[in-house]
DNA sequence: AAAATAGTGTCTGTGAGACAGTATCGG
DNA sequence: CCGATACTGTCTCACAGACACTATTTT
């Protein structure tokens, strides 16, 4: 929207900066995200919340495994960020981010000073099984939600540089704070569910098992039914539901 | 903590910066705040929520009531800029603030790529009066919080400048969601409290009435008797309590 | 005494939690 | 048939909400 105003700037769209702000240079800024998943478990019962991590393969903390991220570009938003680094980095697109919160520790990169904003997003397992398979970069983190907040990373790396340990504690803590309240808010699930699939998702988030009657009678108002029954599961066949308004 | 190793750069007292970080200057940033009061009403039993608004003395929209708000200083952390700001442009101290979000619509601020990190504090009635006093360019807030979100400022100004009135929005949000869990927060009130104290200020917070029964046996639980009495009003003299742990 | 506020007793409705039972599918 | 899953009935307990009542102070 600026190009036709801008053409005696030198090599950018915008227009040039007022005077006063060259005073105040402001920080490296950077976005990191924590992308989840529910990754299928052992049988298909037990499905465990995971992570996307990549493995760093320049700058600081080469090797190791880290949360996906990217520096913010000249005039780029912080979502428009955040998308770029999962297609770029792990061929992820359709991906809606939520901004948790600035990490602003001057220390927290070697490099100068940098700041990030950490994200939280969630996308299928189908997606994010395809796109480890075509990347060995790629990997998933586990958050052991029944003890104490302990990871596990691939090739039994401990902990995520910088400060990403932070930025996945406080993602788990918004998740559980939202599922606690509504039904797959963040849709880890399609538009249509049965209610035995939902409740998997809501124990692997909550890292506890839920009771099945209470369960269903606390979502079921939060539901709309669709007339529509699952198939190709064994049992009697469970109806479909819509989430609500 | 770098100060004895940057004896050989220019005039700064950090290291000089790794060279891959040349490629992705940030934005400038600048900090906003929504700093909340509990203002006395007409009479006693009706106090209301309100923020504090500066006049703006210079820059973009001079003359109109803004929040207050500052350019972050090379490597200053967050929080320190928002109490800077706090302490030179309204002379209060010792302020706990609290991070909402970044605003980056880039077009935000016509001088350039502003981007602005809001944040939610809350002061005492006494301090913020006081400050009212001093300084004729300070000026009050209001949200009518049982409409649909309107403000009411000095001079009859209708919005907030910038991005300002979605600022104030979250703000309140989040202080309402607090609020309906546990007994003041974010500390409207000294460390010992009546209940009724208590529930005055629960009620400005969330704009509406609320039951005294219902409302003691909720608190109760949460609080720690002191064996103390309040003085100094009509009526039975109340107990005062403290919040637990 | 009247006004004002503090605090308690008690009834009701709702809903979580727990458990057992019935219904309907695939193999 | 059996195993597995979907759904329903019902009991208990806790607690929010509502109302009335008693208690203790100031004016």
């Amino acid at each position: 929207m600026f190009s036709m105003t801008s053409l005696n700037s030198k090599d950018t769209e915008f227009p040039p900066e007022a005077p006063e702000l060259a005073g105040f240079r402001g920080p490296h800024l950077a976005v990191d995200v924590a992308l989840f998943t529910i990754a299928p478990g052992a049988d298909r019962a037990n499905s465990r919340l995971a992570f996307l991590v990549v493995r760093r393969l320049d700058g600081l903390a080469t090797g190791e495994w880290a949360l996906p991220g990217r520096m913010v570009r000249e005039r780029e938003q912080l979502s428009t960020a955040v998308e770029t680094a999962l297609k770029e980095k792990c061929g992820l697109t359709g991906i809606e981010p939520k901004q948790l919160r600035v990490f602003d520790e001057p220390t927290r990169d070697s490099r100068g000073w940098v700041m990030s904003v950490a994200h939280l997003t969630v996308q299928h397992w189908d997606f994010v099984e395809a796109a480890l398979a075509q990347n060995p970069n790629l990997g998933l983190g586990y958050v052991q939600l029944e003890t104490r907040f302990q990871m596990e990373l691939p090739d039994g790396q401990k902990n995520l540089p910088f400060e990403q340990d932070l930025i996945v504690r406080y993602a788990v803590q918004d998740l559980q704070l939202r599922y606690r309240a509504k039904p797959d808010p963040d849709r880890f699930l399609g538009p249509t569910l049965t209610i035995y699939q939902l409740r998997k998702v809501h124990e692997a988030v909550l890292g506890k098992e839920l009771d099945k009657d209470v369960f269903r009678r606390k979502m079921e108002p939060k539901l709309e039914k669709t007339s529509e029954m699952a198939t190709g599961t064994v049992g009697k066949p469970a109806e479909l539901f819509k989430r609500k308004s």
